[in-house]
DNA sequence: TAGATTGTTAATCGATTAACAATC
DNA sequence: TAGATTGTTAATCGATTAACAATC
């Protein structure tokens, strides 16, 4: 794989990254569609990005296209994947099962793409017990023995505010450095960690500042 | 108001409007702890931005500092909010109630900051009828007769993947033009109307691929 | 072959940062 | 006053784009 000009050490850029779910996303329904092939160009038109950005993006990673004819989708998917990590098992623990928690651990396709949710782990005596998708909820308390015996790839924090750092803190201490974080607060961690926020709040902050913007006639137009 | 060189019709670059919502986390936390004053240099240091860049990122808006002093939380933190347009009830369709439309119908915090879903949409006959938050469920189809009798400001979409396009084209046609988007495809709209995606698969993806590339010995060490 | 489209370079554009005069 | 910290400028850094030789 030429990685063009990329030295040992040296990250792809946050912009790169955040693109390649969406190529992944459209060339699976490209692919679904029965689509054999598709050009920058058209890729850039369905997706809203320009050509030249999806063949530098692209070739971050090598050279995935032909001259004259462009990607073949079957392909092109299969190294987006291949470059996104997909073709493997991931196993995740989710600590938080009240509505968000309930909704991400019944998230049909994270299985689908072996994503597992391993276990659930809760404080509310009301829900511990219950099943959720193949999956006992369990006290938190039990949270540590279980990473010991079963270490988890992928750390999910769905719970309310105040218990987000704390929960994250004992996520941490059980080994687990990588963390999806759906509490509306900003983590602290060590460097070795990962951290993938999915602030509900600050997205929908961001789409009404937008708004607001535009009718106030500071809009695209 | 200053408006650091800014002229009508321009926008506020979308790394600024990004960390907008952070900050008014944060200040929120930071007001509720009755904490008084704080300097750029303890935001950044919280936050983990650089304190030249919430400065920056401020600037665009007014000033609201003090030399010598810093912020005033309080302040600082109204200015925020009027920044985002939270002072300000918004008006929202739901349309999809499943796990994850019901994650987000039962979100505690909108309702607490002016944030209404006033109507939800389904067209499974099991859910409709039943009441979610204080709402009934309601079949698709009266979608579009609510809309002409009560505009919304705002529309969320969180059904599956297949209906996804087909709803948003419904919310546009019934005069929503800014769009919430939970469902994990790519939206076409015309240029009038906002989308702000909310793609758990991407963001778990990106996540994964920066584990990936930890794990290669790419990470930050 | 002629037409199309890639991968890559150089040019452009925009965002972040460092530095500092202003001033509380 | 002396110390601290802002708001802003200029310098730097990085990301996007336009253009085109290579080539299928």
């Amino acid at each position: 794989m030429t990685l063009r000009g990329r030295k040992k050490g040296e990250t792809v850029p946050q912009g790169v990254v955040s693109r390649l779910p969406v190529y992944f996303r459209y060339l699976t329904e490209l692919e679904t569609a029965r689509v054999e092939r598709i050009s920058s160009a058209q890729l850039g038109e369905a997706l809203d990005f320009t050509a030249a950005q999806i063949r530098s993006d692209l070739s971050y990673f090598g050279s995935f296209g032909q001259q004259g004819y462009g990607y073949n989708v079957e392909e092109l998917l299969d190294q987006v994947k291949q470059i996104l990590g997909i073709k493997q098992r991931y196993a995740m623990v989710l600590v938080g099962a009240g509505n968000l928690g309930k909704a991400i651990g019944s998230y049909e396709w994270f299985r689908a793409e072996g994503f597992e949710i391993e276990a659930i782990f809760d404080i509310n005596p009301h829900l511990i017990g219950n099943y959720h998708g193949g999956c006992v909820i369990r006290p938190l308390e039990e949270l540590q023995t279980h990473l010991q015996e079963n270490p988890a790839d992928i750390g999910i924090i769905a719970t309310p505010k105040a218990a987000g750092q704390t929960v994250c803190d004992l996520l941490v201490a059980g080994g687990v450095d990588s963390i999806w974080n759906f509490c509306p607060t900003h983590l602290t961690v060590p460097d070795h960690v990962l951290v993938e926020d999915m602030h509900l709040t600050d997205s929908l902050l961001r789409l009404v500042f937008r708004l607001n913007e535009r009718r106030a006639g500071n809009g695209s137009d």
